[in-house]
DNA sequence: CGGAATTAGTGTCGTTTCGAAACCAAGCGA
DNA sequence: TCGCTTGGTTTCGAAACGACACTAATTCCG
């Protein structure tokens, strides 16, 4: 076999490759990396953080260029702009349909296609091993975490609503599997033992 | 709850996330992300792999792009050129000790660590998980895939010495563990009982 | 109330990166 | 020996990105 402490070596190596390839998108498709990441995120946060803020600091890049990327989706029509109301300063984003249409041609489709012929349990542990590895990588570089809503600790169900401490307002049902940018984990579940898996 | 068919989503898009956030140097590095791949790839591919080809090909990129960034890690000197004596077209790179101290520096550092963190039963099943996902994935865009050259159908163990088929010559055992790119994965390792539907 | 400090978002500019395509040189095959 | 293929390099243009400057809404005191 092969030396046990060489292991994580490969392991990281293989999930960055993993990642790039999944998104190698050549030219078959019509729009780049960034792009397709940008209609993904928000396809998937919660209201207040599809704002070109949010995705800036998703996609760790300044503002002005998440700026810039979001326009280009604009144009094409693929996402719509909504100015908030609570905050004139503020602006907030959903898919069109178009948008949608061209999410179901996302490259990532692939490997979200391979994800699935895995079978159930094979597929929470890798969850929830991916989802540790994620939170303990973002802590240590600090940066922002974006979990769900559901694993957050400003999250309380509250009878039957659900109330998020830190927006200090009720959530709506939709929002409690979406991505949040003031995610703060719910400190680290650890491995032995199952986790109680709360979604 | 959520809906059990998102959740290859949510998969799909964190894994890609964790891999874009495992490889954001920022500044904080002198090197950029393709520079970082390509002496990670340098120093742990075989020796008829380690060549700008190789290299092109496991980044999914064009060779001459491949050829830039190795021009500029030479121009550092962190790699050095060999000229094959077989073929003389060909050229393969080393790392320098300078490389090997760069290397030490790797921005991938953080994601290792953290993945060492995992006790061995969850990082083994995590790996497997993570390289059926990478040949899966592969085989659907058809790329090459780059395994190990022990895992790879060309490869015998004959007598002490080990023979690659493909390559038609025995192989250095420091090589077994590395990558190669004519690799040919030796239909799916399964951990334990297998699926048969896989592809 | 009012002015500084802060935060959300946008536009511009220059650098860097990357892919496409043309090109050279060595091997291969008949 | 003459094509054909393959490994590698160069050049060129487009595009992405970060730095920076700017506007406007909001908040924070005094």
């Amino acid at each position: 076999m092969i030396d046990e402490t060489q292991t994580p070596d490969r392991i990281a190596e293989l999930l960055v490759h993993v990642g790039r390839a999944a998104r190698s998108e050549h030219a078959r498709t019509e729009l780049t990396a960034a792009q397709w990441t940008c209609l993904r995120f928000f396809a998937r946060a919660n209201g207040s953080t599809r704002t070109p803020s949010g995705f800036a600091s998703f996609q760790v890049t300044t503002r002005g260029t998440a700026s810039q990327i979001i326009k280009s989706l604009e144009r094409m029509e693929l996402v719509t702009r909504t100015r908030s109301d609570r905050d004139r300063r503020s602006v907030s984003f959903d898919l069109t349909d178009q948008g949608r249409a061209m999410l179901a041609q996302d490259p990532l489709r692939d490997l979200i296609d391979v994800i699935g012929d895995l079978d159930t349990a094979e597929r929470d542990a890798f969850l929830a091993t991916l989802s540790r590895l994620a939170s303990a990588l973002a802590m240590r570089r600090d940066l922002p975490a974006f979990g769900t809503c559901g694993d957050c600790t400003h999250f309380s169900p509250s009878g039957g609503m659900a109330y998020c401490a830190c927006m200090a307002e009720e959530l709506a049902t939709a929002d409690i599997p979406k991505l949040c940018a003031s995610y703060t984990p719910t400190l680290e579940p650890r491995p032995q033992g199952d986790r109680d898996d709360a979604d």
